[in-house]
DNA sequence: TCTACGTTTCAACAATGGTTGAAATGTTGA
DNA sequence: TCAACATTTCAACCATTGTTGAAACGTAGA
């Protein structure tokens, strides 16, 4: 459960560029991740400052990363978007449930895939 | 839709301790929202303070207004917040529709009034 | 109109954050 | 061990941001 200090952290992480850049593309990449230098060149910022802002997502806990050879490839930490989110909107309804259920509507649209409507 | 400008100043805004505070306690307050000086004590700022970061998520889209008497109510701009978070977790699965379904768990967990499992 | 109240604007300051190039670290294969 | 590669650390600079108190603005009621 995340806490507020984790938070404005995730955030203030997420409200520059070239980071929220980075996320997107790890977000997109998938739990594989990619290596540094390819996102450098994919978020279109020199080395230097590509490890500057990766030590800042780590810090942040918003990505991982593992070594492979000489590369060093960096994910998205899914579960910790999934926390941000939550605390983002947590005690938002208020018994109003219509009041969040768009955002709700939303990511569920986003993320279920079309046709195979498994409930579990 | 949301695009990539918007998007890092909303993250931006809530990369704040105060204003992260501010917005929660907008959302947790409901579409009738607060006047500013309640806001400010609750969050434990000056009026000028408030007033400061007030201005920065107003611009941010995050957080509305209208006058009341001599009062100014601010309020939580929810769809905004939808948005947000959809722009944040968009392309996501890339097919792997477990990648981000804790997100959506989580989220919908927040939301959903417990018993009253009514699917509009 | 006058006074009190709630909120915002202004100007100044201290602190933080992003970018850059050069140098250091760690890894691989010859 | 050596040279080439991938990434990080370091130090310096410039720009932006958060905070503060005083003053200004707009509204309500006497």
């Amino acid at each position: 459960m995340m806490d507020e200090r984790q938070a404005v952290a995730a955030f203030a992480a997420l409200g520059q560029e070239h980071r929220l850049r980075i996320v997107r593309q790890l977000v997109t990449a998938g739990p594989d991740g990619m290596a540094a230098g390819m996102l450098a060149e994919a978020v279109g910022v020199s080395g230097t400052n590509l490890s500057f802002h990766l030590k800042e997502l780590t810090h942040a806990g918003l990505v991982g990363s593992r070594r492979e050879g000489r590369s060093i490839i960096y994910s998205a930490a899914y579960p910790d978007l999934s926390d941000l989110i939550q605390f983002l909107m947590r005690d938002c309804c208020q018994g109003r449930h219509e009041v969040c259920a768009p955002a709700v509507a939303a990511l569920a649209a986003c993320c279920t895939p079309t046709g195979d409507d498994s409930h579990a």
